[in-house]
This record gives structure tokens, C-alpha cells and sequence, in this order.
DNA sequence: TTAGGGTTAG
């Protein structure tokens, strides 16, 4: 009797455990619905299933109110469920409601504390978090990892590197957080030695490096440091491969692609954002649609992100239509889907239906911020709108608090200068809260190229000489300036300091794909087989051009007239 | 409870 009152207690016990792994493994895949049923179910809990039920709950479930009355519900807590709960409001952005939860914890372990103070780091924090990293009694290594990376992330990365050398212990999570605030902060120079340092050198770490080899422009070294990484996860395949693609290298990134799906690593979201990244850049139609069908079948088509990546592909590969049925197949867009569209259209030099799109978004409840302006004053500047340009750009800032950066005033120097109104157009330069950029002072070169003004030309290439030794640009167009004015003396000038500092210009290049094969053209270079062809293609379109421009702008003026 | 990739402009 008592032996079989022993198995029935141990046959129970074990069913239990096993309920709890359930809960747990279903809502690991996502199921919360299963893993309730499996809860509610169960002839016994303990402590374990109702935390790993709450847990599931915000986590997999996202949902936070749902975990509170479950909690409130718990017939007894533990320090884990506390954590739990304190960690589910840090995740969904609450900090108040942890801050109360952690207040009204009758116990806390050095976890409940390292919950809130990353949750302060989420949120940006620092001051906080600071304070209560002071205030804790205790300290771990994941405490101070999760401050180095905190003040790494916002830009403090010598504070963190002095916390990072003055912790009691170091893991690998301690190197990798320390490496990646370096190359997050530009600092490729400081990662590498670290990584060079590092004991033992993990995949995440590899990782880091790989992205800061990549902002570099640096791809050989990222690709040795890729090829020698033994396990390869997803994470160090989209590094190598959005690096490829935001150094223009689509090609290579595809190919790297292919290679990945033969390895048996699963694209994932980031994974197909990066690939419609090269089909945009490339204008690779036919890339982009099978990337498309991918998305579908990866059932990601709902993804935000993923559909503004789709917008802009479709955009720039030439069809505006097809990025306005994936921004309507959207259950809600955000800011960058609207900035997407606009651009999309302002790209396509629809000035009316960007300015229609605009107040739209705004009637969506939705706050115009620094890019949706960068596309705007573009928009104006492609249909020539000079005085609507100028009242954006002052409405950025009288409206909205956005103080315009240097890429905004670029565009207005860039419409002015377009409109020959090059004294307006410097006098904005001199505005500028930061120096003038060396594309800005260009566009005024370029200007004063077009509208033969020496003065301002001169003073515009000494501005681009000064800030970048290379320019070949400057002082090519300088001596075309000179030339066109017949002061031939100078011209000779500007050429030999060219010789003298050996300076080459860079030919320009551009490509088009047809039928699966990607022709490249370079300026000054007519050696395509078929050039005469080209040419008079050439100028059939541009002929052709004009008129869809001419037309469009009347349909539109037309269209405004009628309301 | 801590670390790596990922959408908009130019």
C-alpha cells in the first residue's frame, strides 16, 4: 500500500514536469493558445507552471495585460514569477508598471535588479540605469555587461570601456558587447585590438567585426573573417551579405545567398531585406519578384519591414504601381511605409501626388519627420518648384521642431542653384548649423558651372579642395568654368596643379540588365558593339522623355486647377 | 537577467 502510494506520487510528479516542458516548448513556438489549453488541463501545478505560463503569455503571446491578471490570479509567487512580470512590462515599454512591481517585490536577486536595469538600457535611460547600477547590492557580470553596452550604445564608449577593464570577471557576452559598441560608435581601429585580445573568439564577436570591416568598406577582411568562422549562423550570413549589398557589391551578396541555402541556414526576415536591398540599388526587376515570391513563402508578407523593402524595390526598379499595392496591402503602415511611397512617387517626379500622400499620412494621425522632408524638398526640386521648396523647408522647423541638417539644405541649395539663383543658394550654405558639406559646396560648382559664374565658382572649389584632396571633380569643373569665361591663363593653372598632385578623375559608369546579362557603361567609353545603336536609342528616349515630362506636368497642373 | 545582422532619403 504505501509502496503503491509512492509510485502514484512519483507517476504524478512526473507528469507534471512533463506538462511544464510543454508549456514551455509550445509557447517557444509561439503557440500560446496550446499552452494554455496544456495549463488549464493539468490535475496539478506548481510554482513552475504558473511562471512558465505567465512568461509565455508576454513573451510569445505579446500580451502584457493578459500576464497581469494571470499573475494577480497566482496562488503563490516566487522571486521568478516577480522577475517574470517585472520583465514582461520592460519589454513591452512599460517602465512604470516594473518600477511598481519592483518596488512591491517582497525578495529580489541580483536577476530581479539586472531585469530592470536592461530595461532601463532598452529604453535609453542611461541616467537611470546609472543610478540604480549604483544602487544595486549586489553585482554580477551580466550587470556590468549590461552597462557597458548601455553606454556604449549612446555614444559613451570610453565610460564603457573603462567599466568593461574594471570588471571583477568577463564572458564572452562582456567582449562581444565591448567590440560592438566600438564599431557601433566607428571606432574600427579600438575593435579590432579588442578582438585581437579576446581569449577565445566567438561567433557573435566575429559578427561585430564583420559589420565594422563592412561600414569600412573593408570586404576582404570581413570575408576572411566570415570564411574562417567554423559555425555560421544566420545572423554572421546576413552580415557578410548586407555588407556586399550596401557597398554595392549585389552581385556578390546574391551569389553568397545561393551558397547560404546550399549550407542549409534558413533565410530569415533580415536575410530577404538585405537581398530586396540589392535588387534596389541594382534595379533588378526579375530578382526582385522572386524575392517577392520568397517573402510569400516564408509567410512574411505582413512584415512592415520587409513590405517597405518591397516598396522601394519595386520603385526603383521602375513600377511605382506595384509599390502602392504592397503600401495598401499593409494592415498599417508606418512612417518609413509613407516615407517609402512618397519617395517612391517623388522619384517618379509625381509632384502632386507626393504633396497628396503627405497630407494624407497626416490624416493617418501620422508625424512627418526629417526623411519624409529629404523627399518632399526632392520632389520640388525635380518639378522645379522653387517657392513651394523654400516653405517646406521653413515649415520643418515653424511646424514639426525638426532643425533641417545638412542633407536638407543640400536640396535647397540644389533647387536654387538648379533655378540660377546661385547668391540665394550660398547665402543658405552660410546658414548652415554645421560646415557646409563637400556635396554641397559641388552643387554650387556644378551651378556656377552651368550659369558661368566665376566668382562663385572659384569660391566653391576652394571650399571642395580644401575639405577632400582627391576631388577631381572641383578641379575639372573650375577649369571648365575658366574655359567658358576664355580665361585661358587660369585654366592652364588649375590643370597643372591637377598634374602636380596627381590628381585622376574617376570615370563615371552605369549599368542596365537585359535578359539575365548586366551591361556596364563607362564615361567616354564607346566600345559596346552596338553603340550606334545605343546613341540613337538614346536619343529616341530622351526625346521621348520630355514629352512624358511636358505631359505629366500639364495633367497635373490640369488636375490642380479642377481641385 | 547580458552580446552580433535587418526597412525609408542622398
Amino acid at each position: 500500500m504505501h509502496r503503491l502510494r509512492h509510485h502514484a506520487a512519483l507517476a504524478s510528479s512526473r507528469l507534471l514536469v512533463r506538462d511544464n516542458q510543454r508549456i514551455t516548448a509550445l509557447a517557444r513556438a509561439g503557440d500560446v493558445a496550446a499552452a494554455r489549453r496544456v495549463f488549464d488541463a493539468m490535475p496539478r501545478r506548481d510554482a513552475v507552471s504558473w511562471n512558465a505560463l505567465l512568461t509565455a503569455l508576454w513573451r510569445a503571446g505579446r500580451d502584457l495585460p493578459a500576464a497581469r491578471s494571470l499573475f494577480d490570479d497566482m496562488p503563490s509567487r516566487n522571486v521568478i514569477s516577480w522577475n517574470s512580470i517585472i520583465a514582461g512590462c520592460l519589454a513591452h515599454g512599460d517602465l512604470a508598471a516594473a518600477s511598481a512591481y519592483f518596488a512591491r517585490a517582497p525578495r529580489r536577486n541580483v536577476a530581479s535588479w539586472n531585469a530592470m536595469l536592461a530595461g532601463l538600457v532598452r529604453l535609453g535611460s542611461m541616467e537611470d540605469a546609472r543610478a540604480l547600477f549604483e544602487q544595486m547590492p549586489e553585482r554580477n557580470v551580466v550587470s556590468y555587461t549590461t552597462m557597458v553596452d548601455g553606454l556604449a550604445r549612446c555614444g559613451e564608449v570610453a565610460s564603457a570601456r573603462e567599466l568593461f577593464d574594471a570588471m571583477p570577471t568577463r564572458n564572452l557576452v562582456s567582449w562581444a558587447a565591448m567590440i560592438s559598441g566600438y564599431v557601433d560608435n566607428n571606432m574600427l581601429e579600438e575593435a579590432r585590438k579588442l578582438f585581437e585580445a579576446m581569449p577565445e573568439k566567438n561567433v557573435v564577436a566575429c559578427t561585430a567585426m564583420i559589420t565594422g570591416y563592412c561600414k569600412e568598406g573593408d570586404l576582404q577582411n570581413a570575408r576572411r573573417l566570415f570564411d574562417g568562422i567554423r559555425a555560421k549562423d544566420v545572423i554572421s550570413w546576413n552580415a557578410i551579405i548586407s555588407g556586399y549589398v550596401h557597398n554595392g557589391l549585389g552581385e556578390e551578396a546574391t551569389k553568397l545567398y545561393i551558397i547560404m541555402l546550399r549550407e542549409g541556414i534558413k533565410p530569415d526576415h533580415a536575410t530577404l531585406i538585405a537581398l530586396l536591398t540589392a535588387c534596389s540599388s541594382l534595379a533588378l526587376l526579375r530578382q526582385g519578384r522572386s524575392t517577392h515570391a520568397v517573402v510569400i513563402k516564408a509567410m512574411l508578407e505582413s512584415s512592415i519591414s520587409i513590405c517597405n523593402a518591397l516598396m522601394t524595390m519595386y520603385s526603383k526598379c521602375g513600377n511605382v504601381d506595384e509599390s502602392e499595392l504592397v503600401f495598401m496591402s499593409l494592415k498599417s503602415q508606418d512612417i518609413v511605409s509613407w516615407n517609402t511611397i512618397i519617395a517612391a512617387y517623388a522619384q517618379h517626379g509625381r509632384y502632386q501626388k507626393v504633396i497628396a500622400l503627405f497630407h494624407e499620412m497626416e490624416l493617418c494621425g501620422l508625424i512627418p519627420n526629417d526623411i519624409t522632408f529629404l523627399s518632399m524638398l526632392s520632389s520640388c526640386g525635380h518639378a522645379g518648384r522653387v517657392d513651394e521648396s523654400l516653405k517646406l523647408f521653413d515649415l520643418m522647423s515653424s511646424k514639426y521642431a525638426i532643425s533641417p541638417r545638412a542633407e536638407h539644405y543640400a536640396c535647397i541649395v540644389d533647387i536654387l542653384s538648379r533655378a540660377g539663383q546661385l547668391e540665394k543658394a550660398c547665402s543658405y550654405i552660410k546658414e548652415m548649423p554645421s560646415e557646409a558639406e563637400k556635396n554641397v559646396w559641388g552643387t554650387l560648382l556644378c551651378a556656377s558651372q552651368t550659369h558661368g559664374n566665376v566668382q562663385l565658382g572659384e569660391l566653391a572649389a576652394k571650399m571642395l579642395v580644401l575639405s577632400d584632396f582627391e576631388s577631381s571633380g572641383a578641379y575639372v569643373m573650375l577649369s571648365n568654368i575658366y574655359a567658358a569665361a576664355g580665361m585661358w591663363s587660369e585654366v592652364n593653372r588649375v590643370r597643372s596643379q591637377m598634374k602636380e598632385k596627381g590628381v585622376k578623375k574617376q570615370p563615371g559608369h552605369s549599368w542596365t540588365e537585359i535578359a539575365d546579362k548586366v551591361h556596364m557603361f563607362v564615361g567616354g567609353d564607346a566600345s559596346h558593339p552596338e553603340m550606334d545603336m545605343i546613341l540613337s536609342e538614346l536619343r529616341k528616349i530622351s526625346f521621348h522623355m520630355q514629352i512624358v515630362t511636358d505631359k505629366t506636368q500639364m495633367m497635373e497642373e490640369l488636375a490642380q486647377e479642377c481641385g
